[in-house]
DNA sequence: TCAATAATCGGAATGATTACTATTTATAGA
DNA sequence: TCTATAAATAGTAATCATTCCGATTATTGA
């Protein structure tokens, strides 16, 4: 059984997936890495890599470059914007009105064919603010 | 004289915000090596980017991700959104009309501080439409 | 079960950016 | 103007996230 026409079944893809989908943190590849290193000692950090790009090529995540050195990525496939800690750099979801017709007054106006955005608001995130 | 308690005048670095302000194209460091290095024939790419970070810092400069694995600047410091092209990499500036509630409002919901905020859009641009 | 070939591991390569050090240059004060 | 101080530079080495590669292992359709 093939999960796409593409891809054959990979255990570690699966579990790869399966850490994003149940974490809030944004994770970096690494952490991923080191997550997965019990369940597979021989684990190279190659594989993690390869598989998050099949991943998002087959939506089902979705790479943030959130100004760190590092790439993050997330399982939420909602709408929805980030807020950047610019101090502890922890990444917070929420969920926020964009005027659909936003969209097409871009497109009308510099002709062109918008496929998606990205609304990122950076700041001092609550816990950091109390201390 | 000099130009701020913090930095000595350099000719480089002159050059560097001279060159960002005489262009749309939102250069990378690459692109702004190259284009001095007739001027400057001993220049450094170490140089580049030390005074692009110090310009940043000045707030003088601004530092664009836009999913490259590079990083990209301009000197346009009022407020505007980009679009990028995923087909050629061209980012065009645009001004919208954000609703300056939308930040309060933020603020309200995680109970944080926003310091600044980034609105991109993604898709094909006019000319890569067009053929 | 078996052949075909995708996925993995491990390590080397890449590429943007930063760090280091000796030398050069800008600046403040005499 | 001259000089001492320290910032800025050039050149090069180091860093670090990510990708690539070749040999081995695992998944799949027949």
């Amino acid at each position: 059984m093939i999960t796409d026409n593409q891809h054959r079944k990979s255990k570690q893809r699966e579990k790869i997936l399966e850490l994003l989908q149940g974490t809030q943190i944004h994770p970096t590849a690494n952490w991923i890495y080191d997550q997965m290193k019990q369940e597979f000692p021989n684990l190279s950090l190659g594989t993690v890599y390869r598989n998050l790009n099949i991943l998002v090529e087959q939506n089902k995540v979705k790479k943030i470059i959130a100004g760190s050195t590092f790439d993050r990525f997330e399982a939420n496939l909602g709408e929805h914007c980030h807020m950047i800690c610019e101090k502890c750099g922890v990444i917070t979801d929420f969920e926020i009105g964009i005027d659909s017709s936003l969209i097409s007054q871009v497109e009308e106006n510099l002709e062109c064919k918008i496929r998606h955005h990205k609304f990122d608001f950076f700041g001092i995130c609550k816990k950091c603010r109390n201390q």
